[in-house]
DNA sequence: TGTACATCAGTGAACGCGCGTTCACTGATGTAC
DNA sequence: TGTACATCAGTGAACGCGCGTTCACTGATGTAC
C-alpha cells in the first residue's frame, strides 16, 4: 500500500525540487559563488523569504546541489559501467573514464562545484563524503574486480592494439617499482577498505594516482589550459586513459 | 647609466606594488570572488576611485594577480630544479614536484586561481598565457632534456631504490604501448614545439598526462578530496611523484 | 633659473545595483475529538 | 460529518550591508621655453 501523502508534503517536495533545478541553472549559467536566493525566488515569482522554509541558509542549498552533483556523476559512470562485460575490466575503465569526462564538460559548473577550488567561505560538511565516495568506488571497483578474478590475460583477446608492455598478465610486476614507505602503507589499508578489498596496497596507491589524472586533465582541459591548441582534447584524453588503463595492467 | 625616473614615477610603481599586495592578501584571506576594490582602498586609506588610476577595471587586477601567481610558481619551479645536477633528471623531477606541492599548499588560494576552477564572470586574457606557459615547460624541460642526453643508466647510480621495472635504460619502451593516433600526433608535434623538441610524441604525452596528475593530486589535497584519511597527504604524493617518474623513464 | 602650461594622482559624492536574513503577519491545510 | 485548534507555507517590509564604476573637481608634479 503506498503510503498516504498529504497534499502539503506534495507540494512541498515539488517545490523542494524546483528550487534545486532553478538553482542549478543558475549554477550553470553564472557559476557557485553567484547563486543567488532572491534570483531564485525572483525566478519562482515568490518572496524571497519563503525559500527559508525550505532551505534554512544559502549554505544549505549550495550542499544540497553538491551532493546532487555527486550523486548524478556516480550514477552516470555505474551505468558506463554496466553497459560493459564484467570482465572486460580494460573497456570498463575507459568507459567510465570517458563518461566523467563527458559529464565535466557537459556539467562543467558541476564538475567546477565538486573537483573544482572550493568555493570560498563554504565548507563542506561530513554528509558530502557519502555522495563523494560514490564516484571514487565506480571507478575503484573496476580495478578491484579485476584484482579479484586475477584477471589473467589469456592473450586471445588481443583486439585492436598490438604490443602491450608490463600489463597484469605476467604477474604482479604492477605498482612495485618504487617500494611504499610504512606510513603509507597502513594509510593505503585503511583507504582499501573503502575502494575495494582486493586489491594490495601499491594498485590502491596507482589507482588514486590514476584517478587524480583523470580530474586533473578534465581540469586543465575545462581551465583552457592546453598548451599547444589540444581542443578538441578527446584524442589526448582517450590516449592518456588507456595509458592509465597499462599502469594499472588492465587487459 | 641607470634610467633617471621621476618622483611620480617611482610613486607609481610602489603604489601598484602596494596595491597588488593587499590584493594578493585578501584573495589568501577570501579567495578570488571575493576581491574587492573597494575593501583595498579602504586598508589603503584612500578612496576607492583612486584605484582606477593604476588599474583600470577589478578584472585587469586579478588578471595582474593571475600573471604573478604563474611566474612565481616558475621561479619557484626553476629554483629547485637548478639545485640538483644537470644529470640527475629523476632527482630534478622530483624536486620541481615536490615544490609545485609545497607552493600550492602554502599558496592555496593562488593555486586555485591558476589551476582551479576558473573565475565566474572572468575570462583570461591572452597575456596570461606566456607565464602559464613558463610553468608548464619547467616541468617539461627536465624530460626533454633527459632526451637531449640520451640519458641511458649506466646503474652504477643506482641508489636507494631496488629493482626498476622498465625505465629508459633499454631503449625505447616507453610510452610507445598505446598506439598514438594521427590526429594526436600532430597536436603533439605542436605542443613539443613549446615544450622541448628533444621528446619523441609519446613522451610528450606521457608528460602532459604526469603534469596533469600532480595537478590533480594537488588540487585534490586543497580541496580535502583524499578518502580514507590520507593527512598529511605528502608520502601519497611523493610516491605518486615516483611512480610518474618511473613512467616516463627517468633515472 | 624662472615662468607658463600640461599632465596626472587623488578626492568625495553619487548612481544604481546586488545580497542574506529576520520578523510579525495572514490564510490555507491538516488533525483530534 | 462537523467543529476547534495546531501546524505550517508564503508575504512584504525592513535591517544592514556590500559592490564596481563614473564624474567634475583640486592640487601637486613634470616639462618646454
Amino acid at each position: 500500500m503506498a503510503e498516504r501523502k498529504t497534499a502539503r508534503q506534495r507540494a512541498r517536495e515539488e517545490l523542494t525540487r524546483e528550487i534545486k533545478e532553478l538553482a542549478l541553472s543558475q549554477l550553470v549559467e553564472e557559476g557557485a559563488a553567484q547563486l543567488s536566493l532572491r534570483a531564485i525566488a525572483r525566478e519562482l515569482g515568490m518572496a524571497s523569504s519563503a525559500l527559508y522554509r525550505y532551505f534554512p541558509s544559502r549554505d544549505h542549498l549550495l550542499t544540497a546541489l553538491i551532493m546532487d552533483a555527486y550523486s548524478d556523476l556516480a550514477d552516470v559512470l555505474t551505468t558506463a559501467d554496466e553497459q560493459q562485460a564484467r570482465h572486460a575490466v580494460r573497456k570498463r575503465w575507459i568507459a567510465v573514464c570517458e563518461a566523467m569526462r563527458s559529464w565535466g564538460v557537459e556539467n562543467a559548473q558541476r564538475f567546477a562545484l565538486i573537483y573544482g577550488s572550493p568555493v570560498p567561505g563554504y565548507r563542506a560538511p561530513h554528509d558530502t563524503t557519502a555522495p563523494a565516495e560514490r564516484v571514487m568506488t565506480a571507478v575503484s571497483s573496476i580495478v578491484d574486480d579485476a584484482w579479484a578474478e586475477d584477471q589473467v590475460d589469456d592473450h586471445d583477446r588481443g583486439g585492436s592494439r598490438a604490443a602491450r608492455s608490463v600489463p597484469l598478465l605476467d604477474g604482479k610486476d604492477i605498482g612495485l617499482s618504487p617500494a611504499i614507505p610504512r606510513k603509507l602503507t597502513s594509510q593505503l589499508s585503511n583507504a582499501g577498505q573503502l575502494l575495494g578489498d582486493q586489491m594490495p596496497a601499491p594498485v590502491v596507491a596507482a589507482m588514486i594516482g590514476s584517478f587524480a589524472q583523470v580530474i586533473g586533465m578534465i581540469n586543465l582541459e575545462l581551465g583552457g589550459h592546453f598548451v599547444g591548441g589540444f581542443e578538441p582534447a578527446d584524442t589526448l584524453f582517450t590516449h592518456g586513459v588507456e595509458r592509465l588503463a597499462d599502469g594499472l595492467g588492465l587487459t
